[in-house]
DNA sequence: CGGTAGAAAGTTTTT
DNA sequence: CTTTCTACCG
């Protein structure tokens, strides 16, 4: 028992250690150890009195279900023991769920499927929309095939959102969604949201299914919880009995999914959400020097004070005050690339690293799939390269060197085209001058922006280098950028 | 109805 | 620039 909380800092042993009962709300900042603490957590648990598979422990992706399968494996108390926790993502929980069979009859079948769904892929759900949808009613929406299927998974995971629609606008979505599902439950398909919605409905529809559930499970614990949509909170307030635990661990400064559902309020709002709530904030960071740190703390300085987190340091080694943070700027592409790789190899010489632990982040894929090419003309092979990943990619990771990129105001932050207007039953084109500071007014989350550059920030342990580049080629046409507001940060 | 020229648009992504 | 969508013609 004492070993599970042996190496860990104050703030984590008040996490691992919290009351069993009730809900925990664990806000970790970046490098501060929050794998540990959920994985000692489920230890701590079983030390006390929960049997493992009344445990269930929910991710978002396998590769942090399988990371986080193995540490719980590692820890002495479960070595002895045959039992394990329940350890999955959202989604396969759910699909392990719809696919069950009780009293004979598997539980898709109540749902109205006439076959076991298959998982439907991106092109088949576009190909389904647009069969169910006619030109018609995209016009009047004033949207294309994409933004109708980005307007349906957000009407899905926010049915509410329907109504904020006028009259017209919400009878055509109210058709194809019910069209929608008709569709995809005759044919016995399913999309990737479906899963968590349809277990839902499930327990709606056999209360006896859920009422298993919510005694076989008597402890939930959460990862990267700002990470949830409102779906997959209503799902796990359906499991919850007033007596079950959870344990939730989340950031609200690293919410950078909102474009695909993820709603932070039940971070923000957890206590009142929750049950007999508490939290515990980890503020200890063990992956940054102190000038990376200083960097990333300047960015949230007018948060309010119950959720502000301020990083420090908790490595012993004081003498990695680090280097400060630099900003660079290059007049193109070409310039910044062959600044990259020199200074890659040679901080790969001066810091004793491999040239992968060095990482070139940005904010749009187009700016990567640039530098991948450029570098591939230069005759140069991955191996010799350093890591080119967007930020969003390189969440939960770390890197000795960083090179955040794309810090040209419009890309990083970036800039939406405004939305498109219906006139005369004709859609408005979109205007490409918002790229260069022209009169249509673009349409900016400060915010989400804001949390992906504490990231990207975040990422570096030693070397943080900021990048603008005046004159890039976008679209195929050569464009002047000023650099980002982010430069006034720090 | 299908083929095609010309217009329009163009983040971030996991399951 | 490239990909995707639309309008129009045969």
């Amino acid at each position: 028992m004492k070993n599970l909380v042996e190496g860990l800092n104050e703030e984590q042993c008040a996490a691992v250690r919290a009351s069993l009962t009730g809900s925990i709300l664990v806000l970790a900042g970046a490098g501060c150890g929050k794998t540990t603490v959920l994985t000692r957590r489920i230890g701590w648990l079983c030390s006390n009195g929960f049997d493992p598979e009344h445990v269930c422990a929910l991710t978002f992706t396998r590769k942090a279900a399988d990371e986080m399968r193995e540490r719980v494996s590692g820890i002495e108390l479960m070595k002895e023991c045959e039992r394990r926790p329940f350890i999955a993502t959202f989604h396969s929980f759910a699909l392990f769920i719809l696919r069950e069979k009780i009293d004979e009859v598997e539980n898709f079948v109540r749902l109205g499927y006439s076959a076991a769904p298959t998982l439907q892929t991106e092109k088949e759900r576009l190909k389904l929309i647009s069969e169910i949808v006619a030109k018609g009613d995209r016009e009047i929406l004033g949207v294309d095939l994409i933004g109708l299927e980005s307007l349906i998974t957000r009407c899905t995971v926010f049915p509410e959102k329907i109504n904020a629609f006028s009259g017209e606008n919400q009878l055509i979505i109210r058709k194809v969604l019910h069209q929608f599902t008709y569709e995809k439950r005759r044919r016995g398909v399913w999309d990737f949201e479906d899963l968590t919605a349809d277990v839902i409905e499930l327990f709606k529809l056999d209360f006896s299914v859920l009422e298993r559930y919510q005694k076989k499970f008597r402890y939930f614990l959460v990862d990267e919880f700002q990470d949830t949509n409102p779906v997959q909170i209503a799902f796990l307030r359906q499991l919850l009995l007033p007596s079950t635990g959870l344990f939730a661990v989340g950031d609200d400064d690293q919410a950078i999914y909102g474009f695909r559902g993820a709603d932070v309020r039940p971070t923000l709002e957890f206590t009142t959400i929750f049950n007999n709530a508490g939290i515990v904030k980890l503020q200890t960071n063990y992956r940054s020097s102190l000038q990376i740190l200083h960097a990333a703390n300047s960015i949230f300085k007018k948060k309010p004070q119950a959720y502000r987190k301020i990083l420090r340091s908790g490595l012993s080694n004081k003498s990695s005050k680090g280097v400060p943070p630099k900003w660079l700027h290059f007049e193109n592409q070409t310039q910044m690339a062959d600044f990259l790789i020199g200074e890659a190899q040679k901080q790969v010489g001066s810091l004793k690293i491999n040239i992968h632990q060095c990482a070139v982040l940005f904010r749009i894929n187009r700016s990567l799939e640039w530098v991948s090419q450029y570098y591939a003309q230069q005759g140069f092979t991955t191996e010799e390269t350093p890591a080119l990943v967007t930020i969003h990619g390189s969440k939960g990771l770390e890197y000795p060197v960083v090179f955040l990129c794309d810090l040209e105001e419009s890309v990083f932050p970036n800039y939406r085209p405004p939305g498109k207007k219906v006139r005369k039953g004709r859609i408005v084109g979109k205007i490409l001058d918002y790229f260069i500071g022209g009169k249509a007014p673009a349409v900016c989350d400060w915010d989400e922006e804001q949390r992906l550059f504490y990231v990207g920030v975040t990422r570096a342990k030693q070397v943080l280098y900021m990048i603008t580049v005046r004159n890039k080629f976008v679209y195929g046409r050569k464009r002047k950028f000023e650099r980002s507001r982010f430069r006034k940060l720090f």
